[in-house]
DNA sequence: TATTGTTATACTCTATAACTATA
DNA sequence: TATAGTTATAGAGTATAACAATA
């Protein structure tokens, strides 16, 4: 017969049931690719964060604060140091919106083209470089699956 | 001819370069699963975080805070008052570990056990109401990609 | 009256250094 | 000498309320 001692310790940890839920490797999974995103990006002096924004201005001259607060899920207080520290190194301009006196529009400067130019390019070879274990196919295969999860109807 | 606005505005904001990026949406897919994992757990009293804790000393009774912290990447000092707060709760209770007399082993109370008999219930039927859009399989496919992502070798 | 951008502020999360007691 | 648990503390990240300027 087994014997179950009095006061039980534990040699080798069983981490199954959270492995089957989705929100615990959801998590796992993104910690683990924004880890290299970090160490690839620091050279830029980007946050992942500092690369959404600028990456949104690149493809979206003179977008506001506004629109990338809704695109981002970022509150709109928090933006503000962000583009201010944006705006002191350089990387962006604010130029009045041509329609709308209470917005600014973010723009580019020459330098932060040149900065995201490198970085985008960064960005995609850290694809590969942060989920060596996929293929090219199950790569693509769990991009779809993630919108999935987070797109709402 | 197209015109060049002097100053360009965005009508409408192109997400698609981010959207290609494997790391910002397991972000947002992670958020998304943890927003419905916050409301469904509130009636519990469990964050995220006390939930992992809570499940790993429910399938490991007598785990030490060391291996909480090992298996869970949540560094030491950040675990006490975790650990503090689920004890005061009535949840868990702390005996000293049989081998080691610097450990504390972990284990559940009875209250401890009957809420976490109905928060992994909870848990389980979580996973279906959280990603509506994805079918049984899609969400099998999602769990094995996103375990070989940040399993390392 | 509503919205954009802003200030001030608070709360949570995460990280580091240093101590104690045991190994 | 190294490790488990702890304290104190600092820095990020995230959240709310309230205001000025403009719509």
């Amino acid at each position: 017969m087994d014997v179950v001692p009095q006061v039980p310790y534990v040699d080798s940890v069983d981490t199954r049931y959270l492995e089957s839920l989705l929100g615990y490797n959801a998590r796992r999974a993104a910690l683990s690719i924004i880890e290299v995103f970090l160490q690839r990006m620091a050279v830029y002096d980007l946050r992942p964060v500092d690369f959404s924004v600028m990456s949104l201005i690149t493809h979206n001259p003179g977008i506001t604060s506004k629109q990338l607060s809704n695109s981002l899920n970022i509150l709109a207080p928090n933006l503000v140091a962000m583009v201010n520290g944006l705006e002191k190194k350089g990387m962006i301009s604010r130029r009045p919106h041509p329609h709308d006196g209470r917005a600014m529009g973010l723009h580019l400067t020459d330098s932060g083209i040149e900065i995201m130019r490198r970085a985008e390019k960064t960005a995609s070879k850290l694809e590969i470089e942060s989920t060596p274990n996929l293929s090219t196919s199950e790569r693509k295969t769990l991009l779809r699956l993630l919108q999935k999860v987070y797109f709402k109807p």
